[in-house]
DNA sequence: CTAGCGTGTTGAACCGCTTCGACGATCCGG
DNA sequence: CCGGATCGTCGAAGCGGTTCAACACGCTAG
């Protein structure tokens, strides 16, 4: 491999003129720039990442936290993994992929310098990981919302608004009962906080919307769907619009209600919390609220670079629902009939 | 941050004192060891990733190139991964997440030495990238198999013996007129290895078993699916046995069979071919060839492990597929009754 | 008693790059 | 014609480790 210093001397330069005409960051004048390129081209020169960790305490790597395991949707999180790479490449990053639950990864990472920076997707109400990566020199994003922030960055969808947005879509449409089917109980359990800002939102515009709604968690395979809709139709058989925010459980929430003898659409509405692919590739496009995962994902680099360059403070930001009427919500009991 | 010149002086001893006992690659006495290793504790020592990939030219650290984007189905990808990513851990390394079409990512990660070894996923029959990695320092395992592996080492599923074995299994519970619903033609297009080997493999068995054998691509979608499974009845309606190359597309076509008034486990023996978790969470538990993604990701890391270490030279691993029987396929109208 | 050996430790060179201070040259205004 | 900017380039000092040759020490064997 070419050094720096092969460079300069093909170049006929020094070696911190090669540097700066790699950085930038002093004036070379033309004619030194392009003998020095010329001599890069021709060696096939490229810096070694650690050689230049080294120097200038910079890896342009960042760090990526994803729950690999069960539990999250996969597709969701593939997204936000896909938003995340893109756009760190955008800003000349790589990224290195940690496991959730290898929490020492952080410790190992942070205080080894391998990264400039930590994202952390999939993050709960009291999550052991924040205090650590609070105290770590580096800048961190959260994707989601712990209980406190300590000073970090997050972004998320705003679930609570979203809760709000559904329900007022159902209660305008003359639905007077609606549900929530929801995360699994142990996702639940954990008190994940989307789960809890959604179910919270839906609450409050059920009340001053004047609708009743019911909550089932739902375990993300075909049983536990069943198990849901069953419930749900023997403890409130008025319902009329439901709300599913389980991506896994989607498909076969809809599909119990067809074996129940529902139609999704004219007899039941649904509006689905998912990204826009899902609730396009279920046996009838459905409502939904788009779970903008890849955008988060950008936005969360797009926050830690920031941090990076300046001086920025921590802020949290909140992505606005979206809400798409597609073939899966009609008109309630209540509805104007005209 | 502390430095291992902080931890020797705190120590009383030399920095390569500390550096031995860290490495362990010479000798060190009990107590000195112990002295080294309670001022590591003390200071809170973490040794610079960036200075010891420059002395030591290792960064333990490999490069991961998984397709994040469409195509292949997203939890396949997401087992690999972590497979990778886990078994990487074990030996200590960390990963550097590369998206498929980033090829520049292969010159800037391997000449620049961010890495010590590459794992690249979804390898296509006349992979751009095969002839890049074959030309770097680093060693490289292949997740798939290209036409020409110039000395790099490939681990698959063996798809040609699950091709086999799929109408082995159909052959012998008395199906004489079996199809294949397969990968999305863009993926045949693009000759993808894994897909032309099962069909090879089917083809094969077809023949010497004496059955028919139909083959479909079917895109993954609702509708591509029940547009393949529509041409596939209307072209072969005496098709009894169905083995489905395709996770997205799975779903929809057991919905698309359903549709088409045709019982799944009795009028219909289908067989699939993907991880067991897909195969569990249909609206009945698949007979199914397990697609043990990660344990390959696991198997390509323990590959490119050997190569780092030793000389191994390169090979390629096909592991043997397994079929399991569950309640998506039954006996054929040629069966024995009795 | 000494030559020779193995064990444990050390000093120093080096890995490849960034960056700071300095320096020569050119250009300007006075 | 001179003093002071401005511009472009250079030399050298790190950055924080690894590793090799060398050495001090206590032993054993001769």
């Amino acid at each position: 491999m070419a050094t720096i210093d092969d460079v300069a001397r093909t170049a006929g330069v020094s070696t911190s003129t090669v540097s700066y005409v790699l950085s930038g960051k002093r004036p070379i004048s033309a004619p030194t720039r392009a003998r020095v390129e010329r001599a890069i081209e021709k060696l096939g020169y490229r810096p070694h990442a650690g050689a230049r960790a080294l120097a200038s305490a910079r890896t342009n790597v960042i760090a990526l936290m994803a729950p690999l395991r069960v539990g999250v949707s996969v597709p969701v999180i593939m997204q936000f993994v896909a938003g995340v790479v893109t756009r760190a490449r955008d800003f000349d990053h790589d990224v290195l992929l940690l496991t959730q639950d290898d929490v020492s990864g952080l410790d190992r990472v942070t205080g080894g310098s391998m990264v400039d920076a930590l994202v952390m997707m999939d993050i709960e109400a009291d999550d052991p990981r924040v205090p650590l990566v609070a105290a770590a020199k580096q800048p961190t994003v959260l994707i989601g919302l712990p209980q406190d922030p300590e000073g970090l960055s997050c972004v998320d969808l705003d679930f609570e608004a979203a809760g709000r947005l559904a329900v007022r879509h159902l209660a305008h449409a003359g639905h007077t009962d609606v549900a929530l089917i929801g995360s699994p109980p142990e996702v639940l359990r954990r008190h994940t906080s989307y789960a809890e800002r959604m179910m919270r939102g839906l609450r409050d515009q059920a009340r001053s919307s004047g609708v009743t709604v019911k909550v089932e968690a739902c375990d993300s395979s075909p049983a536990g769907a069943a198990t849901a809709v069953d419930a749900l139709l023997s403890t409130a058989p008025d319902t009329t619009g439901i709300v599913v925010h389980n991506e896994g459980a989607l498909p076969h929430v809809l599909a119990r209600l067809a074996e129940r003898g529902l139609v999704v659409g004219s007899d039941m509405s649904v509006v689905a919390v998912c990204p826009r692919d899902v609730a396009l590739s279920q046996r009838i496009p459905m409502t939904s609220i788009d779970l903008p995962a890849e955008d988060i994902g950008k936005v969360a680099v797009d926050m830690v670079m920031a941090r990076l360059e300046g001086e920025q403070p921590s802020e949290t930001r909140l992505l606005a629902p979206v809400l798409t009427e597609r073939d899966s919500s009609a008109p309630g009991p209540a509805a104007d009939v005209g």
